[in-house]
DNA sequence: ATGGACACCTGTGGGC
DNA sequence: TGCCCACAGGTGTCCA
């Protein structure tokens, strides 16, 4: 499900309501959502119960709650989210009506004295929850995005050590165009496997990858060393404006498979060109949007705008 | 390096 | 009604 405005929908909703909120109570009702947490679940439930949560962080398709400090840590804690295909984060009052699917329950207490849970829910068991260390990082950090959200230090210069690997997402601003573009010409896959790659740059999945390309006019297969400099630049301000764009109306949702915090649908569904458009015309050229098998999932596109050129 | 298959999972919808 | 198949916003690993 969750592409990066959904996962920072999901994250602005928590620093709105959980920054500075008190972990009180954990439940696990299953531990596989619990299977990037190198730790077992009674020492996820113990190290949380008690912390206060400082800020709500992302990079890419990561989201993570820097955790107060305890006297016996050796260094600043987070719990990272990852939301995997089918996850959500609900933010719930306590006597509100049970979600379905829930794994993972957090008890919290906001400043102001609110009582929440926060519900992990996920249908597939490919998102996780996680406590991980956070550790300084060559590229500064979260700077750009912390410009971004207001992130005051130390959490603007940390980053877990599980999401160190992931690339400065397209949001950020301090997002590296010039380093993107050279990763570009040294690969020969295809664009769309490019895009998908979080270590080049993070936060795409199959719906913004189709979208952008459909806006670029490229097809998937197109390798990315073929293309010039100023198609690159094209290329990255369409994924640019895609993202910003479907954050600003707070996601994707097709079915119940995305929602905000408060359980609500975001409408950038409304807007797709390509992605789940299978037979419908393209809105530039009228010819049918076809779907290919692709990776072991599909790739939609408009078969007379997205030709692979040389 | 690159691409393909598959594993991890549950649930839904379409066709018969 | 039931059964079977295809398919779903992600990631990681193994193998030619």
């Amino acid at each position: 499900m969750p592409e990066l405005p959904e996962v920072e929908t999901v994250r602005a909703g928590l620093a709105e309501f959980v920054t500075g909120a008190r972990v009180t109570k954990v439940e696990v009702f299953d531990t596989r959502s619990l299977k990037r947490h190198e730790g077992t679940e009674s020492d996820f439930i113990a190290t949380l119960v008690g912390r206060r949560i400082e800020a709500a962080v992302r990079r890419g398709k990561f989201l993570w709650l820097p955790l107060s400090l305890a006297k016996s840590d050796k260094a600043q804690l987070a719990l990272i989210g990852h939301l995997g295909m089918s996850g959500q984060i609900l933010l719930r009052t306590p006597k509100f009506e049970p979600d379905k699917l829930t794994r993972i329950v957090l008890y919290l207490t906001a400043a102001d004295g609110q009582k929440y849970e926060m519900r992990f829910v996920d249908q597939r068991i490919f998102g996780s929850l996680a406590i991980d260390q956070m550790q300084p990082t060559e590229d500064g950090g979260v700077g750009g995005f912390s410009a971004q959200v207001g992130l005051a230090a130390p959490w603007r210069n940390l980053i877990p050590a599980q999401v160190a690997h992931i690339a400065r997402d397209p949001l950020d601003l301090e997002f590296d165009q010039a380093k993107v573009l050279a990763a570009f010409k040294k690969k020969q896959s295809g664009i769309k496997r490019v895009l998908l790659d979080q270590g080049v740059l993070s936060g795409i999945g199959n719906i913004y990858a189709d979208e952008s390309l459909w806006l670029a006019k490229l097809h998937y297969d197109q390798p990315a060393a073929t293309l010039s400099k100023a198609k690159s630049l094209e290329l990255l301000a369409f994924v640019q404006k895609v993202l910003a764009e479907a954050v600003a109306v707070g996601g994707t949702s097709f079915d119940e498979q995305y929602k905000n915090i408060n359980g609500e649908s975001g409408y950038f569904s409304q807007s797709l060109n390509a992605y789940g458009m299978t037979g419908f015309p393209c809105k530039r050229c009228g010819r049918a949007i076809r779907r290919d098998s692709w990776m072991n999932r599909g790739s939609h596109l408009c078969p007379s705008c997205q030709k692979l050129s040389r």
